[in-house]
DNA sequence: CATGAATGAGCATTCATTCAT
DNA sequence: TATGAATGAATGCTCATTCAT
């Protein structure tokens, strides 16, 4: 409703364009022209939302940033914490063409961040905020007996599993199958979340 | 294996330079000029030895791959399965200078793997054969009650959650200490490889 | 002359913020946005008052010349002619900040003139009144002895010197001193202009 | 004979199409396309020899003056100073189209050296090169009752002026025609040099 | 009156590659 | 084996200008 929703229609076609060249053919073949034919502009125009090409990633970095938060906003959540975590951690593996397309993209951007100290510094708030919210899940999953330290080094392997299952799917295609992804996600969340301590109904 | 591999040190230093660039600058400031100036020679002499520059990319990236499998051959191994799968992980996290700089190198090629199919051959034969290292030796630790199926995932979790965190090292540096990196990994193999049934039956 | 030629305040800003840039920059860096931008208002507006880059050119030469016109005539004349043709002369040498920036924008303008019959069309105009106005001093400096064609010469000798040390001065700078500047301008005109023939007689 | 003068019949030609640029539509309609299509060489060819835009334009105006520095040298000198002076300045005058190219190009370079330190640099050695050869002739002409300072002063201002006339006829083309320039330049000469000290024939 | 959108040509420069030596 | 010449495409970017509002 405010006008900070509405950033601009023509920017936001130019980003969408910019992050369909990069889930396709990588970040290095991103370029003005390519950006402007694939949003059916000229490259002036680009430019003029866009002053620098790096205005114009990190723009675009933002706004994959937005669009998972999003999402992660928007997923159900339940009782189940284990169940919780596997509907968050699966929005980050390839395991649809959506989702494929989103990895790709978001690895993209964190391998540039490697050199780039702008995009490192989104790349690490991204990092903090998912860490946060899987650090409180694992805590209320833990019902007391918790070392805080070691929910925080379970949180960072639920992120870095799920980061890295989608870098060896994206980066050798046909390496893993779809339900390997999803097996090995769900090992892992039974090896790292207690069972639900139903202390009644349990065996 | 054979002699055969052994390259032309001209070509050697070529590659050693570009791999100094890409961790230095990453993959997309790698350029046939620059690749020469840092070598010393002259850009006729890297076209020399690799005509195009996609050889070139290639044929250090498999340097890349032979180094690491050198490395990973000569770690120590001993009784405790869960310290060698710790001593295998540990390569591939930036825990020092060598091994970031490593790190770094091995991500831009795999990202570069997204979109090069001739990369992602070499990323999927690499994956390969670590996954069933890392196989056998979680099937060793199984002591008997093996599913098969989960060992593979167990596998995958390991590589994953090793890649995850160095992508998570070197995309957003300052985001985890090597401690915290060191802590994350020596946690999952506590879940992840079970106990040993019985510390006094062992010779 | 008359008031039609007061321009509007807003296209006299920009014709300045024109003008500061040619003497700080060059005529080259002169561009719509650099002068928007030192004018502090939008490149349309610029263009609104300026449809082309040359009419905007055009206009600030003619601004030029219209200051450098007012101050001439502003300036004190006596009886001695030698002393007035060295100050009209001296207004064309870099002899202080002022003079030196606007050397520098008349430098521009006439080079610039070399290759634009527009731009050359004033400069004959200025130059030919300046040596109108020469002329007619040099012409009561003698005293009734006079070669019409020496005159016109000396006239000639005069602009072109003064406009040739304002070149070396402006394109070499450090090369003259001001004083070097002044003392050459008064040894040519002690060469160039007559002793007043009777000091006695004089009122 | 030597390597050093034979530096390269390609960056010759190339320095020679940027000069014909200049002379005809002035230093701002130089690019490294128009020299490269002027040349007849590809874009490509242009930058191999001159990597950058500055280094061309340097290599051309170092060029200039090695020409002009050239013709100075071959001219003839005799015993009559002041007709030697007289040679060596009308090569500064545009008094057929050889010398009127070079006048154009010449004030093209002084007025960029303006606001090019590097430019700057070599329009004073320039300058400080005739100076100083202008006031040896001068000295000379002066039969001994020199005063150093007037003589240096004479030196600034015979360059100034055939500066000044090659600025004015260049500029405001149809403004002087030849013969007035000559004539200004032999009625400076007249005021600036010393009769011929023939302590007989002197009235 | 003043602005920002949009354009397309032009800029210097970097690039991978071919070729002759 | 090693080099420099030469090329032409592609890069990010600046530019003057037109147009709708």
């Amino acid at each position: 409703m405010s006008e900070l929703s509405i950033p601009n229609p023509r920017k936001a076609a130019l980003t969408e364009a910019l992050l369909r060249i990069v889930a396709e053919r990588g970040l290095d073949q991103v370029s003005v022209r390519e950006v402007a034919s694939a949003a059916d502009v000229s490259i002036g125009t680009v430019q003029h939302y866009f002053p620098t090409k790096d205005e114009m990633l990190a723009a675009a970095f933002a706004e994959v940033v937005r669009q998972v938060r999003a999402r992660l906003a928007s997923d159900e959540r339940g009782d189940d914490i284990r169940r919780n975590l596997s509907t968050v951690l699966r929005e980050f593996l390839p395991l649809d063409a959506r989702r494929s397309e989103e990895a790709r993209i978001m690895l993209a951007f964190a391998t540039r961040a490697a050199t780039s100290p702008a995009l490192a510094e989104v790349q690490r708030s991204v990092l903090g905020e998912i860490h946060e919210a899987l650090s409180e899940a694992l805590t209320g999953a833990a019902y007391g007996h918790v070392d805080a330290a070691d929910v925080r080094s379970a949180a960072h392997i639920a992120i870095a599993a799920a980061d890295g299952l989608a870098l060896h799917a994206v980066s050798a295609p046909g390496w893993m199958s779809r339900g390997q992804l999803a097996a090995a996600l769900e090992l892992l969340l039974e090896r790292l979340v207690p069972e639900r301590a139903d202390p009644v109904g349990q065996s």
